[in-house]
DNA sequence: GCCGTTTTCGGCCCGACTGTTTTCAGTCG
């Protein structure tokens, strides 16, 4: 799927078009239709193929020709146009905290500054303090926005950044605050997290933002003001607070919510409407007709409350009403779990008390497979012990335990077990381990045809702090998920978060049904189910589309269906 | 460059903080 490679482009020529100049309102349609191709969940190439690009939102004569002439040709001269006379990586530079595109073309233009290490030179020499508009404190600014820069923009774990959260909110508490929540992609539940955005209201906000600036993590502060401050704290990661009176409360959350996208759809709406919403309220006039609760926002404008994790300019605002999106509340088992007989950390007794206690209905024990050494993976053997233990525990403790196995998926795509071990398993969850960067479509297809496995686990490999995941046609996975009815896996690994919501999202439009797996190997990591909720409801599944929601009776259906 | 039952032209979200400014541009949320 070429969908974010295109993005891509279009992002950066959005970039580059703001570098050298252009109108602002064309620099802003590129990056709009950067943002919606990333987000789509159709191949672009199919949408092409159909002669519908056009039905794209952002995407109007202009853009689809380049869309098609890169679709046939491989090349889009637009792109090279708007790339021409930029340094490769150049415009990597932007990345810099405090660094825009005006000041970098008045570095480019005025000092010949080509590449990082130009740039470090002019900061250094005091060439750039001595531009027009230019000045010490905002060199040192970009100075140390230098010490922290890297190229890639750096995103974190939902599940890190949570955490973190947590303990700024904490902190918080300790000053003079009244409500207090934390906002923006962290509330919308997005799987990786660009910056904490944290909302409070509070009797005084200067003196709010000051306690917020003096966070014992604190690193360097990088505004302070009456209404808003921002931090980066010592683990790099950088914290944003907003302060608003408590009748403004309803209004700032909308805001702070976000998304962007979502901000400005709605604006726009109202703004038709003859209303204006800003952070402090909806208004008609000079006068205040909603803000204190955020479902007053959108009543407003005649919307339903939108739930946060839908809130992306996705088609959510367009929505006649909202889908009953699968609740946290809702899981009634765990389909993906390690004990002590493979790589996790406790016996089949202590999950499944742990499985008891969070209200679950099952659980799947799910080990790895002979093959993975590594992990301590179970030969037939150690299996059938464990089918003993399992049947002893869950006589004892009085939950369903699902006897299963994560079995590897060789690199043929056979796997790690002869179909007579799979058969006498109630559940059968295939996955690749082998980090590769050969196209693994083949083996997962031929994997997921084998009718007896019943999900297919972390289906791309990605690992959000580490790596992109192997070249694999997700398209055709999920035909042939579909077809043969196999499930595919939200991983909740915190590092995992796989399939994305994106993923998630078309497998469901394809039929395919979703498993939640925390893949925990101890018990704290069974909370991390929560992760992988989060990521269904980005993907707007509703109760029927993920088996955990499932009674034990319809999942024990549903698995033995497929064999 | 995109978009439209109030427009096919003329709009395109709205506000805070900083630094440099003598009235506001740039950057960011
Ligand atoms: N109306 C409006 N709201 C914005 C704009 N930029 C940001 N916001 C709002 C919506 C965002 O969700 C919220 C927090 O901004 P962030 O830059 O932190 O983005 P967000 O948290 O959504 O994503 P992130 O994971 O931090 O990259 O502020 C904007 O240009 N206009
Ligand atoms: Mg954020
Ligand atoms: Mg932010
Ligand atoms: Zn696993």
């Amino acid at each position: 799927m070429k969908n974010r490679e295109i993005a891509g482009m279009f992002s950066r020529i959005g970039d580059a078009l703001e570098f050298k100049g252009e109108m602002p309102f064309k620099v802003l349609a590129y990056r709009k239709a950067a943002r919606v191709l990333e987000d789509l969940t159709e191949d672009i190439e199919d949408i092409w193929k159909e002669g519908r690009l056009t039905s794209v939102p952002g995407v109007g004569s202009g853009i689809a020709k380049k869309i098609d002439e890169y679709l046939k040709t491989g090349k889009m001269r637009k792109y090279r146009e708007a790339m021409q006379g930029i340094p490769d990586g150049f415009l990597d530079l932007l990345n810099i905290q405090g660094m825009g595109p005006k000041t970098l073309r008045l570095a480019f233009d005025r000092l010949g500054v080509r590449s990082m290490e130009d740039l470090k030179r002019v900061v250094e020499d005091g060439s750039l303090a001595s531009l027009p508009g230019m000045g010490q404190k905002k060199v040192d600014n970009i100075r140390k926005g230098l010490n922290v820069f890297s190229a890639e923009e750096k995103r974190i774990s939902i599940g890190l950044a949570l955490e973190i959260a947590d303990e700024i909110i904490a902190w918080m508490k300790k000053g003079d605050v009244n409500r207090i929540m934390a906002a923006g992609s962290l509330r919308r539940m997005k799987e990786t997290i660009g910056d904490i955005d944290i909302l409070c209201t509070a009797p005084d906000g200067k003196a709010i933002v000051e306690h917020f600036t003096n966070f014992l993590g604190r690193e360097r502060i990088l505004a302070k003001g009456d209404t808003k401050g921002s931090i980066i704290i010592k683990e790099g990661y950088q914290v944003d607070l907003r302060v608003v009176p408590d009748n403004c409360f309803g209004a700032a959350l909308q805001y702070f919510t976000g998304s962007k996208a979502h901000n400005v759809k709605l604006r726009t709406i109202a703004r038709e409407k003859g209303l204006k919403i800003s952070e402090y309220g909806v208004f008609k006039g000079e006068t205040k007709i909603a803000g204190k609760e955020e479902e007053d926002v959108y009543s407003a404008l005649g919307l339903p409350w939108i739930p946060p994790e839908m809130r992306e300019d996705r088609g959510e605002i367009e929505l006649m009403e909202m889908p009953e999106l699968v609740d946290y509340s809702a899981i009634k088992g765990d389909l993906h779990v390690h004990s002590i007989y493979s790589d996790g950390r406790n016996s089949i007794k202590e999950i499944a008390l742990r499985a008891k206690a969070m209200g679950y209905e099952y659980i799947a024990i799910t080990d790895h497979s002979k093959s993975a050494r590594y992990a301590g993976g179970l030969d037939e053997d150690r299996l059938k012990r464990q089918a003993e233990e399992i049947a002893k525990v869950q006589e004892e403790v009085g939950v369903r335990i699902l006897r299963g196995s994560e079995v590897d998926i060789l690199r043929d795509g056979r796997l790690d077990f002869d179909d007579r071990v799979l058969e006498d398993l109630d559940i059968v969850v295939a996955a690749i381990h082998t980090s590769s960067n050969q196209d693994m479509t083949d083996a997962m297809v031929k994997a997921c045809s084998n009718p007896h496995v019943d999900i297919i686990a972390h289906p791309t490999g990605r690992l959000i702090s580490r790596r992109q995941g192997y070249p694999l046609d997700i398209s055709r996975l999920i035909e042939c998920a579909a077809s043969t009815k196999t499930a595919l896996e939200i991983n909740c690994y915190y590092d995992r978060l796989d399939l994305s919501d994106v993923n998630a999202r078309m497998a469901r439009d394809a039929g395919v049904k979703i498993s939640l797996g925390s893949d925990a190997h101890n018990l704290g990591m069974m909370n991390s189910m929560r992760l992988g909720v989060g990521v269904a409801r980005r993907a707007w599944l509703t109760p029927p589309d993920v088996l955990n929601t499932f009674s034990l009776d319809r999942l024990e259906k549903w698995l033995n269906e497929r064999v």
